[in-house]
DNA sequence: GCAGAATAGTTGGAATTCTAATGGTTTGCC
DNA sequence: GGCAAACCATTAGAATTCCAACTATTCTGC
């Protein structure tokens, strides 16, 4: 019954430790998911806003910095870059394109499959959004020492190796 | 017309890169918001799996942990500690009350206040989640430097401090 | 060359979160 | 003591995201 079976031995220790009757502890400041959690939400708020003021939605930027990269891919092509399932695309794209940053051509060869590109419209909010990207980048980490941020790069890009390896 | 005043000098480098005809560069590897993304996705996709499991959303995680930390807090408290504004705490505490982990209680003292006291069941389920969320943590740092772990606790704690500074 | 499997995109419906507006309750000020 | 302002919780409605089911097209094996 209990699924605590394949637990790594501090959280075990954790488990038995409750069937003594003692209280699990986990604190939120030491966790490093909280503490993810914490800088990503606001990471995101204030670059949320920032692009927001260009009529620009969080969900249509990370298509956008996609399509800036890689123009005329695939729906599906983008929803795996973009790492979003592919309603969530649709549902995107349909607001991009209502807007006029892109345009849906369906592919001649294979006609299952919808190209992305982007309009002129679309190509110039590169140079008008990149630069805020930069600036809340440079501005989240300032006062830390590079050996810090590229520690934080480092552990970061092991850690989502690590948690995808658990996706199974 | 502008927005670019008060972008920090890199970014504003940027700008005028872009004004001499050419492209903004700007790295998705590099970036630190967007490994920060990646990875809490990653992060909150396995602990969701893990907790849903047991009956529990990952929004109603994180006013467990903070009441499992502190009992009967008021509802505008708890948001404020989740981080999580007020209708989105009453949303997540009606499917906790239903599913019987909490019960509200309105303050006798103060009528405008309604306490939130964890249910027995509520109190139950720290011991057999909390591990989760300690197996997962470790997991997501298996082959990572202690000094690693550490730099990047100091790393964020500072990014979130910066972000929020500039929220005005 | 055709039936069934695989692929690409879409639609429908649910969950989570937010902003804005509303209804009680308390506090502060004259 | 009474009225305006502040405070706490809630409701209403919109946006974003997901899963499941569906349609259209292409590929595979015989």
């Amino acid at each position: 019954m209990s699924d605590s079976k394949g637990l790594v031995p501090e959280a075990l220790a954790a488990v038995e430790a409750a069937a003594r009757g003692e209280d699990v502890q986990f604190d939120s400041e030491t966790s490093v998911g909280y503490l993810l959690r914490d800088t990503y939400r606001a990471f995101t708020k204030i670059l949320q806003a920032r692009i927001s003021a260009h009529g620009v939605t969080i969900g249509q930027w990370y298509f956008l910095r996609v399509l800036w990269d890689q123009d005329g891919l695939t729906q599906r092509e983008l929803s795996l870059r973009v790492g979003m399932m592919e309603p969530t695309t649709v549902t995107a794209l349909n607001g991009m394109e209502k807007r006029g940053y892109v345009k849906r051509v369906r592919n001649t060869e294979d006609k299952r499959k919808v190209n992305i590109y982007l309009t002129e419209k679309g190509q110039a909010l590169r140079n008008v959004l990149l630069p805020h990207a930069i600036d809340v980048n440079i501005r989240a980490v300032a006062g830390v020492s590079l050996d810090d941020v590229e520690a934080v790069r480092r552990t970061l890009h092991a850690m989502k190796r690590n948690l995808d390896a658990l996706g199974v």
